[in-house]
DNA sequence: TCGATGGATTTGTACCAACGAATGGATGAT
DNA sequence: ATCATCCATTCGTTGGTACAAATCCATCGA
């Protein structure tokens, strides 16, 4: 049933891979060791060891000592980047994501910091600030059930919102859309940027990611009515998590 | 100038991502080779070699013989789904993506192929078709520049477009949509779903993928005016040369 | 001058060996 | 019965060696 490749580790790497995609595999389910592969192949550990770092690199399986290597399940959680913006439901209070995700029935937590810092350039000309400008960023790492979710840092120029409570640490129940739109800057466009890449040591340890897990990056920046630049959100969702919906109707 | 990780591969590799991020290594720099850094550490070279891994991993190098390991450039192309659906400019005739690609000053071409298939579940539920309805797939390989771009498969219910030229072989070089259109399928709703993930072996060798790179996976369904799906597009974007881009304005 | 050839360099694949680290499960004590 | 401890198993890391494959570059020949 092998196939003719390159190398034996390929062979190995796509002999289980095929076992995986077709479902003989199924998530949870234990790989054979990695000395019962060595006796079935005929190879060596390293062979071996090579063919499932390929399998790892693809978010296809995880393994840990004496745990084994097992087929990983991920299923991603529905994110609609647009209800953000929407107004919530009559009498709800809390902001898009705590909401969203109690809609499914999960429980959703998330630490907050805040600071003030000279923004980088990526962020700096988003917001359309000069060298010496500050900005008030709002570091959230949110979870779900406990586990690390995704990252949202939140940033405001300092001079918008310096007497709000956007500049004072501590969550904000309403949203901090909420705060901007009484501040007399509410957010009537937004710019949404959205790309992948495998996550920085950082990101991976912040998240507790798999090995093989992208990220994908989204910033949205946020324009009030005088197109003003009022806030550059970059969120951080690890791939295997998140899936975002956009629902465009044509005029 | 090291930080004491927990493995030396990993010392090296972190030492080793820190000048790529810093900018010491840009791209296209040379990064020292296998056997200088086993010097430079004192490590081995299976060591060496697992920390070079991580790098391929990530994305930030790619390696090959003689030429060594070298620092990745990636700049995406900036790709607007929006303007998919929007009317083109005036006597475009042009489908959106060879127009978004020309107005770069890049080449674009591709391949297509056209064929009448029983699609999968997941094409088939989008498209609400039964188990024996039929789909016309429209399998698209784009280049910029003569270099592998991106895919995108297209489906459409094979009752609708049987007649159409969009069930015959070849180019339709005013786009798929606009012969839709003529069908009186006019689609004015659409719903896209992203996400991100690790290529398997057919996309990684179909785009010409380097290791280290995930794909983004992009997914539109659209809706005539009666809300019937006509089309479901499924675009697999590598993820090192696509930014996504969504101008959202609320009402 | 240009092209073919061949050697040297650098990464790719594969093997072996050894010990460390983590953990599931059995064993034993309370 | 419950909990702590220990052991065997399995993956993690590191060292070593050897040869293959690809390619740059210098040399040689037409």
């Amino acid at each position: 049933m092998k196939v003719a490749r390159s190398s034996l580790y390929q062979q190995v790497a796509s002999d289980l891979r095929r076992a995986i995609y077709s479902g003989d595999l199924g998530p949870g389910a234990q790989l054979p060791t990695e000395a019962h592969l060595q006796d079935k192949y005929g190879v060596s550990r390293n062979t071996v060891r090579l063919a499932l770092g390929e399998l790892v690199n693809e978010g296809l399986v995880t393994r840990a000592p004496r745990r084994g290597t097992v087929v990983r399940d991920r299923r991603p959680l529905l994110m609609y980047p647009q209800r953000e913006l929407a107004p919530q439901p009559r009498g709800e209070v809390r902001e898009a994501f705590a909401y969203a995700v109690s809609q499914e029935g999960r429980e959703p937590s998330q630490t907050i910091e805040v600071q003030i810092v000279s923004p980088v350039e990526e962020i700096a000309s988003r917001l359309e600030l000069g060298d010496a400008d500050l900005a008030v960023v709002r570091r959230r790492l949110r979870f779900v059930d406990g586990q690390p979710y995704n990252t949202n840092d939140s940033y405001f120029p300092l001079a918008l919102v310096q007497t709000s409570e956007i500049a004072r640490p501590g969550d904000i129940a309403r949203g901090a859309n909420r705060v901007l739109e009484e501040l007399g800057h509410k957010q009537v466009r937004v710019v949404d940027d959205i790309m992948a890449r495998m996550p920085n040591q950082e990101e991976a340890e912040r998240l507790q990611l798999e090995l093989g897990t992208p990220v994908v990056v989204y910033i949205r920046v946020g324009y009030d009515r005088a197109d003003t630049p009022v806030r550059v959100a970059v969120s951080v969702l690890p791939a295997d998590k998140h899936l975002i919906r956009y629902e465009l109707g044509l005029r």
